[in-house]
DNA sequence: TTGTATGCGTTATCAT
DNA sequence: ATGATAACGCATACAA
């Protein structure tokens, strides 16, 4: 019941503690006897390496924090899984720290992860602790930013081409003759937001098309302000016929606020970034830019892991741009 | 751009690391002219304790594991965090860790985890790895079981009353007059599945009906199954007007293949183990058992910070089972 | 091929 | 009230 360390392996397996952390770590010379009594006294005796000791030993944690804004939110889950299983086979864990979209809470994680000592930060920020972040390049942690730019910090980063991505989706309700397109926004504080909204107006723009104030609306990514939206386009003397949304919580909200105004969930047509799995379930013209978290998941480990291997090119920002693609919903061929 | 330690700091200050360590920890005496000058050099330098060195020599690594069966899935996620969020206070972190519903992964969580010399553990198993579980307990750490019993595993758990509420579902369709009622369940390996089954079962007996195995189809908690069920209720030769589903997924996958075979969503009555969240989105006839992952995760740190407090509580099991309650659609009602 | 001894950054014991 | 120092469990330089 004492607790088990590599002392009393050693002595259980009459070597001493260096042969024992050379079979663990597979280097330095051992005999071929000598590796097999060991390795059976660790099996025997179920002996666990201390990973704390270890670490603070070799100066290496093994840790990578991601910080993200919503546990719950399967985009970030999806891109939390795929980032996890590619790290864990090149012997890194990730820290999943929630930030909930509030910067207090992001600046605590950001400290904890500076305290578990991880070896690099990867980022998906709520637009606050600029000075912080700064501060950890500066420090010499890798830091990536994940699906969101930061104003004023220049870093390496990871995220889908909103702009480009937000133009075809409004080019396309145009094209397809809505002479009316309403514009349903994110929060100004976050870059996704922003960058969807430059994409929706460049389209507008292309397309000879003024854009009247009164067809934008700003919502916080969230379901309410989604129905909100709902509520304030269908009040317009002329409602638009066609609606884009920023993103899929507040498409989510839009459909449930028409359907309180006692609409049917197809009164519009409705361009999403970020699809809903349920859409297939019913008729209903959704279209949407479907986001590829695997991807984004695959680039940012990569980024992270040369960051960490190459300390050299500690200086050097790269930025990966992901197209995430239109998709286009049986039912709205005919729409 | 030297690694800053406590003695850089004790240093800076002009006093030993012994001082900085009992301002840092707010323990032992230090005069107030001392801890200020302290608290300006930490300050000023941006030091932050590196908790690997502090864990090693505390013996307290600050971790608790949860093991999960997948990161993506929100109902576990919304547990990750409201565990998150009361454990934090208490000064812990949480590892997330996912299992995929594969017991080699698990495997290779719960082996991370002691590696980690993670405080407790919280398990929501796939059913495997039961030596090792049991190891675990032997070793001293804390272990409680989330969500599914173990079959053979006396330990701590907190998980959701799904016989009741599986009875009371089915109880409910009976009640307003259906005579055949699809069961869909999920796999048999897994004890929330079973009970659900049970609490199925229990209800028709006690209705006086005789329970047809044609009725009942075994699905494995995944969309697809869900698809593959509604299919093959509808080729019964006499299909049931109703469906018990035992969980959220499957429930989901249902009305896929309902849409599939060319049917309207509400061509059957539903009553799902767990909501669907585009429920209200249309007139569907769903009722749902309202799960609540707050309250199990409230229950699961109480009981994680008791064992790990009480050490002398070690032999103690308890179980806490919550209640969900059965939610009506308004849709429902005039069905 | 193996063992001895030092040190990683911190806390805690023991002097002073 | 403060400082010197041992120890936590492990990896590794060096000696043998």
């Amino acid at each position: 019941m004492t607790k088990l360390t590599i002392k009393e392996v050693a002595k259980a397996a009459g070597v001493s503690t260096a042969t024992i952390s050379r079979v663990l770590n597979e280097n330095g010379y051992v005999s071929e006897e000598a590796r097999r009594r060991v390795l059976e006294t660790i099996e025997r005796l179920h002996y666990k390496p201390n990973t704390i000791a270890r670490s603070l030993k070799q100066d290496r944690s093994g840790g990578i924090g991601f910080v993200l804004p919503d546990l719950t939110n399967p985009y970030f889950m999806r891109i939390a899984r795929a980032l996890h299983n590619r790290l864990a086979g090149e012997g890194y864990y990730v820290f999943f720290m929630d930030s909930d979209e509030e910067p207090e809470k992001e600046r605590e994680a950001l400290n904890f992860l500076l305290e578990k000592r991880v070896e690099a930060i990867l980022l998906a920020g709520t637009g606050g602790n600029l000075e912080l972040i700064r501060r950890i390049q500066a420090g010499g942690t890798p830091l990536v930013l994940l699906d969101r730019q930061l104003p004023g910090v220049p870093a390496d980063a990871v995220m889908e081409d909103n702009e480009t991505a937000a133009e075809e989706a409004v080019m396309y309700l145009l094209d397809k003759g809505h002479r009316t397109v309403g514009v349903l926004n994110g929060p100004a504080g976050i870059s996704t937001a922003a960058e969807r909204a430059r994409g929706a107006l460049k389209a507008l723009t292309v397309r000879g098309m003024e854009a009247h104030t009164e067809y934008s609306y700003y919502g916080d990514y969230t379901r309410n302000s989604g129905k909100r939206a709902a509520k304030y386009f269908l009040e317009l003397p002329v409602p638009p016929t066609a609606v884009f949304s920023a993103n899929n919580e507040m498409t989510f909200g839009f459909l449930l606020g028409l359907k309180e105004n006692g609409l049917p969930i197809d009164h519009m047509e409705l361009v999403s970034f970020g699809g809903l799995d349920f859409a297939s379930l019913f008729r209903h013209r959704l279209t949407a830019i479907r986001q590829e978290p695997d991807a984004v998941a695959e680039a940012a480990a990569e980024l992270l892991l040369r960051r960490i291997r190459e300390p050299e090119s500690a200086g050097k920002r790269e930025k990966r741009l992901l197209v995430p693609r239109l998709e286009v919903s049986p039912a709205s061929e005919d729409g």
